[in-house]
Formats: structure tokens, C-alpha cells, sequence
DNA sequence: GTAAAATCTTAATCTACATTAAGTCCGTTT
DNA sequence: AAACGGACTTAATGTAGATTAAGATTTTAC
């Protein structure tokens, strides 16, 4: 089963016995999301944190003039959330939906928090998956105000490469911080 | 002392023994940074992480053409390293530097991480500064690829109130991503 | 399998912000 | 107190990328 791809994405950075596995695995709920199906809608709590095993999910938030800015996309090995909602509790101000079908496992926060009591290590897990996260975030943040929107799509295909020739260009574009027009000039001039 | 600032500090999310709150104080070192003088030199180990007591610090990266970049400013009661260097020990990418004449106290990763395997529950205080960091971090892209330059001034001015009015206008230019004339005349615009 | 819808491309025009340059107002240094 | 460099302003000109619009191509739905 998939559930193995869970264990052996959080023994990269802590060891777990088996039975600590087993209580951790029954914790996370299967689900399969289809394309364009909503993991989570804005406004709404973000209960659940998903590691995807299969497809693709995107977060993205909707500005004023209601246009979709794509803040992360999570292929096969990665978690996705409404971090400020999942950790806050508070109402989301991202929408994450499917743009492959998606299948993925869902952990609650109470379950979630109720880990890290009986499995004090996790802690440590997710400590390094966030630090990890808040340095991806970082530099892209340095990148979108110092670099050219040609070297933000290079970046996204280094970033992203299983994916970044099978999601929607208007997606990139989003990602990237351009219209999917501008995209489309860029991508002709360099025949990529 | 202000030490007592750091303990303060940590208390928000955990309860710290008497005991342990000794173990954690011997740990951290005092240090004056006058103003321009340098924490972390780019291409350099970023050994420590500082917490600042008074005055301020700022992280910031040159690009190709010269041109700074500021991450993150750190007053009084804020958290500042260079994440990627420090998390990964290899050389930075980040300055860090006074724009006031500050006051510190450092730790080192070394003794973090021992500090983790002391104080287990030191670990979720710094999960949490982690998390609310990314948060920020994301919040913040979110607010680049959005917003125009005038609201991404408005929004440093409630992020940062009690040094909106103290640090260079350029400072500020360079953090929400324009040049200096632009913003003085975004600034010149409403008179505020 | 075909119609409708979504996506991608191309091109003309427009705009938020950059660049360049010149001048003003500091706070420091000597 | 003069001289200096750094920070801020103003204004003319330049440009990366947006907007609008129209057609071409691919995907989706029935």
C-alpha cells in the first residue's frame, strides 16, 4: 500500500519503530481528489494537512480584480495546507484544488497534535519540513522581486520538473506571477 | 537583565522551569551591533541566530546587477538569521547587517540543536516560530505578485509601525520591491 | 463524433514602475 | 564653517509586462 511512501517520507529525518508507524498510519485517511475537485475552499477551516502520493494538487488565493495567484503546487512526495488556517484555526484565505487527479492522505490537526504528544520525534519531523518550507519560501520571495519573469519560469521547471510539462501554461503563469499571454511571448522567443 | 526578554519570549508557547530556564540563558551571548556593522557576511556560515533586544537588524541578498534585496527587518522582540545557511550550514545568501545601533543575544546551531535534546519542548516553541514565519513568508508573496506597490507600502507601515518612521526610506523601497524614487512618490501622492 | 468550452498564440496598444539626471536637504567630518 | 557624502525629491524618458482583442488549437462534455 501507499501508506509506506508516508513512512518513508518522515524517516528522512527521524527512525520510527513499528508500532510507532502503525499508530501513525491510522491516523491518515485515504482520498482520492479528481480533477478540479476542491480539497479546500476559501473561507472554510483548513482541518486537514494532505501528503499526495499520486496527481496534483495547487493553493492559491483570488485578488480584488479576481485573479488566481498560485502560491504552491504539490505533485507525488508533498504536503500541502492553508498553513495560516491549519495552524490558526482561523477561516483560509487559499483555495486548494486538484489539477491531476489526485489520490492523497489527509491528517487532521487534532490528530496531528495528539501526535507529536505520543510521538515526541515527529515534532522534530515537521520542525524540519517547515524550517525547509520558510527557506523555499524565502528565496522565491528574493526571486520575484530581483529576477526577470524569463528566469522565474526557469526556476519553476527546475523546481517542478515532473510536472512543468504536464499542468496547464496559464497555471505557470499564475505561479510565476505573469499573464499566461506574456508567458506564451516568452516561451516563443526561446522556442523551449 | 534582558535576558529576561528572551525567556519572555519563549514562554508564549511553552512553560520553562526554573532549572531550564538557566540551562537555556547560559547558552546565549550578549553582543552590541553598532549601526552598518555586519552579523553575517554573504558566502559565510550563518553559526548563529539572533535575537534582538533594541535597535535593529535587517537580512538582505545582492543580485546580478548590485541591487539589495531585504528580506526580513528585525526590531526589538524579533528572531533573525540567514534560514538556508543556518538549517543547512552551507554558505549564506543573505547579509545581515544594523541599521541602528542594536543589541543581541546570540545562539548558536550547535547549541540549539543540543538545547532540542535537553528541552525536548524547546522544539515546538521553535516549530511554531517556524510556522508563523512561513506563514508571514507566504503571506507576503502572495501580497508581491498582488498587490500594487502603493498597498505593499501600506502593509509594511502595520508590519513594522514602530520603525516605519525610523529606518531610510530607501530601506523600505527595497523591501516591498521598488526603486527609491518610486516610492517617494507614491509617498509625495497622499501627503502621509 | 461533434459542439462547446477552455487553452494557447499573436499583435496592437497601454501603464506601472525603472532609469537617468539634476537639484535639495540634511548630518558628519575636518 | 566649509566641505563632503548620503538620503530624499522632482521630472523627463524608457521598458517589462498588462490589457484587449481576435483567431487557432486542444480538451471536455454530451
Amino acid at each position: 500500500m501507499s501508506v509506506k511512501k508516508i513512512i518513508d517520507n518522515l524517516q528522512k529525518n527521524i527512525v520510527l519503530s513499528k508500532a510507532e508507524q502503525d499508530l501513525l498510519t491510522e491516523k491518515f485517511v485515504f482520498k482520492k481528489i479528481r480533477k478540479k475537485q476542491f480539497m479546500l475552499h476559501e473561507g472554510m477551516l483548513a482541518k486537514d494537512v494532505a501528503f499526495v502520493v499520486k496527481g496534483c494538487l495547487r493553493s492559491y488565493s483570488i485578488d480584488q480584480n479576481g485573479f488566481e495567484h498560485i502560491l504552491q503546487f504539490a505533485p507525488a512526495d508533498w504536503w500541502i495546507t492553508d498553513m495560516y488556517s491549519f495552524i490558526s484555526q482561523k477561516e483560509s484565505t487559499l483555495n486548494i484544488d486538484a489539477i491531476l487527479d489526485t489520490e492523497a492522505y489527509l491528517l487532521s490537526r487534532k490528530n496531528l497534535l495528539a501526535l507529536f504528544d505520543e510521538i515526541p520525534k515527529l515534532e522534530r519531523h515537521f520542525r524540519i519540513l517547515t524550517e525547509n518550507s520558510l527557506v523555499g519560501s524565502q528565496k522565491r520571495l528574493i526571486e520575484t522581486l530581483s529576477l526577470p519573469a524569463k528566469e522565474r519560469y526557469r526556476n519553476f521547471c527546475n523546481t517542478y520538473p515532473t510536472i512543468a510539462h504536464i499542468i496547464p501554461q496559464k497555471s505557470i503563469a499564475s505561479y510565476i506571477g505573469v499573464t499566461p499571454e506574456f508567458l506564451s511571448k516568452l516561451r516563443g522567443n526561446t522556442g523551449k
